[in-house]
DNA sequence: TTTATTATGTACCAAATAGTACAAAATAAT
DNA sequence: ATTATTTTGTACTATTTGGTACATAATAAA
């Protein structure tokens, strides 16, 4: 072993092409654009990236989805209410920059433009998006247990509710990038919870 | 006037380049696949349409969007109970093919890709989809005048509620493409008109 | 200091792409 | 029939694209 010593951290050149796919998607995206944003050359990136692109957007939205899921599994437990932290996640929505909005969600944007064109990767997406709604169970069957959830849905039916709901939110905050107006939508949306 | 006559009509190849649209989406789109499956050459296609496969996806748009909010105004117009039109409005969504469901919403799927690279076509779409939401809501306050909505939520909101949920089904239809579990999610959030 | 090893930057390439140019074809009007 | 007009099909082009080849640089080990 040993070499010339790389000039770059894999985890934060995979956060940056996170970033402009987030913006872009993924067919919009040039390996230029990628090449500039995580400020390595095409050497490089050939080098510890041999699938190109498409390895570079399936490890960069593995990344997302791995810490994404990590806060969220994390913040649930330090949670004394699981129900008031599902609440708290989806607020957080009304409280970003118009840019964010914008930019919806990184899962739903993949599901989107990838179903039919590559359907390999979509289903990563959407395997994400499931794992998110099993949160959403995890906090409600908590939270039923625990008596902080009135609602006589079934918690499944509930926590599939609430995927929806926030799939929604990815197209919905781009149509209305207003804050006021988001907070509106969510808090009507949480009343289901109550 | 007169001059070779065309081969093809306006409304047919755009009517056909919609559904590639709708599909694939933009970018990955390429004018080869249109003229394919428009039938037509370049010679023709770029008389026709000088914007080339710009020009071409904004108009496709319009028309699906014409076409939608006309289907919509009509089949509302001519409703007994204009809420119960909106239930079955979200129930088709849940007879669907499993092709249809992968392509979801070719609005909010505009939505998706075009709001950071191609705002002004995105804008186009998020005005369709604001339309449907002026719909929902002129429904529900013919609903709340002739008694048949009982919600107690301000109408204008339940309106956003309808088109989120709508929006969200654009997406949550591609994870889980099986009518079945459509029908729960969908039962479930139409509750919410009771 | 030499060697083995790994990373970097650049020059290069083949394929695909969107778009143009234009000659030929098909019609209506004269 | 000739002409004017419009459409069609094809050949061509310039650009962009993702990706490769390879010489060079920078390190650790021997």
């Amino acid at each position: 072993m040993s070499g010339r010593p790389k000039i770059f951290d894999d985890q934060e050149v995979l956060s940056k092409a996170a970033d402009v796919f987030w913006r872009q998607g993924y067919e919009a995206t040039s390996t230029e654009d990628l090449l500039e944003a995580m400020g390595i050359g095409k050497g490089s990136f050939y080098l510890a990236f041999k699938g190109g692109k498409k390895e570079l957007y399936e490890r960069a939205l593995a990344l997302r989805s791995d810490q994404a899921m990590a806060r969220f599994r994390r913040e649930l437990d330090a949670a004394d209410d699981p129900v008031e932290y599902i609440r708290e996640f989806f607020r957080r929505v009304a409280h970003s920059t118009r840019a964010k909005h914008q930019n919806g969600c990184i899962f739903g944007n993949a599901v989107a433009e990838l179903s039919n064109i590559e359907n390999p990767m979509m289903k990563r997406a959407a395997t994400h998006l499931q794992g998110l709604e099993a949160l959403f169970l995890d906090a409600l069957l908590r939270g039923k247990k625990q008596g902080t959830l009135h609602s006589k849905l079934e918690p499944a039916v509930l926590a599939r509710l609430l995927l929806n709901n926030w799939n929604g939110l990815g197209i919905t905050r781009r149509i209305y990038p207003d804050n006021d107006a988001l907070s509106e939508l969510i808090e009507t949306q949480l009343k289901v919870l109550d």
